[in-house]
DNA sequence: CTAAACCTTGCCGTTGACGTGAAGGTCAAG
DNA sequence: CTTGACCTTCACGTCAACGGCAAGGTTTAG
């Protein structure tokens, strides 16, 4: 498949898309004509990447992980275990995210609570 | 208290203190001088701000839910019953990107074990 | 009274993940 | 065989939350 189809399946632009190449995140082979070409799987790529940037990642670190995600049936592990330090402080970053988050939002469900009992008093 | 002493207790510096003034989120009284005043009071607001922006909503929405939170025995609620609509939208942000982290913790918590499983097989 | 340590405004720099053309090659339909 | 919809590689623009520096006024310790 072509970058504008990939991106349409994975609700992202081609500019995306090449930025995340250019990050060394994606490699599409290409064709004659120098078109990227875009294996099915790698929609699972985007996808993960997707995440992870939603995440809080930065390329630099899923380029890390990335090749350690099974896309489809291929490899399971390849270099993982060097990564376990990495992996364990993203994860304490995201946690740590997390917790702020629900902090914050219960600050937000103070302020409706106290808005909508000042309208059934 | 001046400016660098609130950013001490807040933990941050000057210069973002400026910066939430410039966004309207302080504001702060002025000495004869010209130097920035603030009341004890404005460190709860500060750690707000912080709390705020860390759960990622930006200074704009900061701006207009602000002024609903108590910084201490003051007004409770001012107009808040009108902003109702933008704090579930907020809120709903917030739970959102609660989800997508978790989802992304558990994939580098899948990693991991599988990571730590290959040393003890 | 002077030097250090504050403070002020103003304005440009940074970072990350892209957006947005520009200039040109490629491909499918008519 | 030509148009229009793709694609390519530059390369500069954007946006948010500040960082950092300059040029100058203020305060305070000695």
């Amino acid at each position: 498949m072509r970058i504008s189809e990939l991106a349409r399946q994975a609700g992202t632009t081609p500019r995306a898309l090449r930025y995340y190449e250019e990050q060394g995140l994606l490699r599409p082979a290409r064709l004659a004509s120098g078109y990227r070409h875009y294996e099915p799987q790698a929609l699972g790529t985007v996808r993960h990447i997707q995440l992870l940037l939603s995440a809080g990642l930065n390329t630099a670190a899923i380029a890390e992980i990335l090749p350690c995600i099974p896309d489809d049936v291929t490899v399971l592990a390849p270099t993982c275990p060097e990564l376990l330090d990495a992996l364990a402080v993203e994860r304490n970053r995201i946690t740590t995210s997390i917790d702020r988050l629900a902090a914050a939002r219960a600050v937000l469900d103070r302020l409706i609570q106290a808005g909508s009992a000042r309208d059934q008093p």
